[in-house]
DNA sequence: CTGTTAGCGCGTTCAG
DNA sequence: CTGAACGCGCTAACAG
C-alpha cells in the first residue's frame, strides 16, 4: 500500500530526509539540481505524505469536525455545503458526525438528556481527532445550552444556539416582517397567520415580525386570524378552513412552513377558494416541493449555504484568537410565485 | 488547550507512561489501586489520548473517506445517513468531501474531464489523511471508470460504478418491473410508460423492468405508449398530454421519477381527467413532495440508507482483506398510496 | 504478575 | 545539505 516513505525517497535520491522536507514543502532553498532529483523519484514513486506524522510534529491538523443533529432534515445538507465551500477555499477538511437524531429520539428534542450521551461522544471523538474547531448543526432552532462542553476548544452552532457561544441564525422575525410588507404592497389588509408550535423559537419570533407588522402597517388586528398550528400538513388544512369559515375572511395569510402551506392548499380547493384570487398564501422554508405545487407557492428562501459558510469563517476567527464580533444575522430572501396576487375587491 | 498529555498523568500518578497506557488500552493486567490512581488523574485532568499520535503508530486511522459528488442532491444525505449508522455500530469516523458538482460543472457529468481534477484532488487529500478506504457516492447512476486512481486502497461506488471495481446499486429493472407487475395485478393492461433520458443507465433498466412485464404479462405493445422525457416537471405534462389525447389512451402510467409525475398530474387535472379514477399514476423515487400531492402518489421507494449500510460492509470487508462478493442488489420497495386504482370498466 | 525503560512511527526543523 | 532531537502514545524487553 502506500508504505513509501520520506526514507525511501532520500535513499533514492541520495540526500537526506530533511532535504526531502525542504522540497516538500519550499521551507528552505535546495539546489535546483538537488531538487530535481528529489521531485523526480518523488513522483516515481508516487510518494504522498503522511498527514497524521505531519500533525502530530505541527500540532495542526487543518479538520473541522462538524456534528449534525441530523443529516436527512431539509436544511442541513445545503448547510454543509456552505460550509463545504468554506473549507475548499481554505484547504480545510471536515470530520462529520451525524447523531442520527430523528432515528435514536424522534422529535423529542426538549429532552436534552436522551441525546446528551451521543453528543458528548462526539465531541469527545472529535477532540481526540485533533479537529480544531467544530461545528454543531441543529435541526431546529432551539437552546441548547449546557448540552456539550468542549474543553475550551473553538465551537460555532447554526441552527440552534446557547447562551455561551458564538452561534449563526437567519433573521427569523425580519423574515416574517418582510413577507408581511409584500402582502400589504399588494394591497391586503384582513391577513392572518398560521404559526408552528409556540414552544419553538422561529414561532415566536416570526410572530413578533407578524406583529410588528400588523402595528406598524396599522392592519386590523383581529385574535381570529391568529391560528396556532404543529408545523404539520394537517394542521394547516384544519386551521385554513377555520379562517374561511370566518365571517370576515382574511384576504391573505402567512403560512410559517410551506408543509403547512400544502394543507392551506388542500382546504382552500375543497372551500372552492381559488389561490391567489380569493386568498394570497406566503409560505416559510422555500421547500423543494413548493415549486412543484399548483399554484407554486410564494416563499421565504432560508439562507442556509450562507449559514455554513458563515459558521465556518466564524469558527476560523475564533481559531486563530481574533477577536470575532457575532456578524450580522444572514437575511431570508422572498421568492415570488403564484400564490400571491392583489386582494379582490369588494 | 488540550496539552495534558500522558507523562504529565504519569507523573502525577507516580507511574510511568507506560502504566499509563496500560490502564487506558486494558493491554495488561495493573494492581487495582495503581489503576484508580491513574484513572483518578485522568479524571481530574480531563485527559483525552491524542488519536493523531495512536494512529501514527498503530498504522490505523478508524477513518472512512466519503467523497460526495454533491450533497444537496436528494438521495445522498439519505446514504450518508446508512454509512453513519454502520460507522457508528463500528468505531469508525468519516471524513466527508464534498465535490460539489452541481454549483462546480452543473449538470455535464458526462464530462468527466471537467471534475476530474477535483476527484483526483479529493482522493489524494484523503488518502495523505490516512484513510481506510474510500466511498464514492455519485449525483446519478452512471459509469464512471476511469475518473479516480486510489493506488490500491480500497473503495466502493454507490449510486454510480466502475467496470473493475465494487459497487452498490439497487435493481432498478426489478423496481419497475415491480411496479408494473401491481398494475397489472390492479387490472390494467394498457400500461404506458414516461421515461427519463435514454442516454441514463437507469432509464434503460427501467425501461427493460417495462418490457420484460409487457412480455411476461402479454400486454399490448404499443409504441404509442412508450413517451422518452427529460426528468423534468414540464417534460412529464407534455407527453401525459400526448398520451390522454390518443383515440386508445392507456389507463396507467409508469413515471420514471416523482418530478415528471407532478406533470403528470398537472395534464391530467387540465384533462378533466381524474386520478386514480381515469389514469392510474405511479412514480419513482419517493422523493418528500409525492406525499403531499393531490392525490399523494404511489412511488417506488429507493433504498438509499441500506445502500449506504452496504457500502460500508463492502468496504470494511475489502479492508480487512476478506473476499467479499457481491451482494443482491438492494431493492425499491412500492410505496401504496392514492395514485392507483383498478381501471374503469369499459 | 506488576511496573519501568527505551525505541519506534514519520515527517519537521534546528544546530552544525 | 546533514544529523538528530522531537511530537505523543504504544509496546517489546527487562527487572523486581
Amino acid at each position: 500500500m502506500n508504505k513509501v516513505g520520506i526514507k525511501e525517497i532520500a535513499a533514492k535520491a541520495n540526500v537526506s530526509t530533511a532535504t526531502v522536507s525542504y522540497v516538500l514543502n519550499g521551507t528552505r532553498n535546495v539546489r535546483p539540481k538537488t531538487r530535481e532529483r528529489v521531485v523526480k523519484v518523488i513522483e516515481e514513486l508516487n510518494y504522498r505524505p503522511n498527514d497524521i506524522a505531519k500533525s502530530l510534529k505541527s500540532r495542526r491538523t487543518n479538520t473541522i469536525g462538524v456534528i449534525a443533529e441530523d443529516v436527512t432534515v431539509f436544511n442541513v445538507p445545503e448547510i454543509i455545503d456552505g460550509i463545504n465551500e468554506f473549507a475548499d477555499k481554505h484547504d480545510l477538511h471536515i470530520i462529520l458526525t451525524n447523531l442520527r437524531l430523528h432515528r435514536r429520539v424522534g422529535h423529542n428534542y426538549s429532552n436534552v438528556d436522551a441525546y446528551r450521551k451521543y453528543a458528548e461522544s462526539a465531541v469527545s471523538d472529535l477532540l481526540s481527532k485533533q479537529v480544531e474547531g467544530i461545528i454543531y448543526i441543529g435541526v431546529h432552532p432551539r437552546d441548547v445550552t449546557g448540552l456539550i462542553n468542549t474543553y475550551g476548544k473553538p465551537i460555532v452552532y447554526t441552527y440552534c444556539y446557547t447562551d455561551q457561544n458564538v452561534s449563526i441564525q437567519y433573521n427569523d422575525e425580519q423574515a416574517s416582517f418582510d413577507a408581511m410588507q409584500y402582502l400589504v404592497k399588494q394591497g391586503h389588509k384582513r391577513i392572518a397567520i398560521i404559526s408552528g408550535l409556540m414552544d419553538s423559537t422561529p414561532s415566536r419570533l416570526r410572530f413578533n415580525g407578524y406583529y410588528k407588522a400588523v402595528t406598524e402597517f396599522q392592519l386590523p388586528f383581529n385574535p381570529q386570524y391568529i391560528k396556532i398550528g404543529d408545523w404539520g400538513l394537517d394542521s394547516g388544512y384544519r386551521l385554513t378552513k377555520e379562517l374561511l369559515t370566518l365571517s370576515e375572511p382574511p384576504t391573505a395569510v402567512l403560512v410559517m412552513n410551506d408543509v403547512m402551506a400544502v394543507g392551506t392548499l388542500r382546504a382552500a380547493d375543497e372551500c372552492g377558494c381559488q389561490i391567489p384570487r380569493d386568498l394570497s398564501v406566503v409560505g416559510f422554508d422555500n421547500r423543494e416541493f413548493s415549486d412543484y405545487l399548483n399554484p407554486r407557492i410564494t416563499t421565504m428562501d432560508l439562507p442556509l449555504h450562507e449559514m455554513g459558510y458563515s459558521s465556518m469563517s466564524m469558527l476560523t476567527g475564533l481559531i486563530n484568537e481574533k477577536e470575532v464580533k457575532q456578524e450580522e444575522q444572514p437575511l431570508c430572501r422572498l421568492l415570488e410565485r403564484e400564490s400571491v396576487a392583489p386582494p379582490r375587491q369588494e
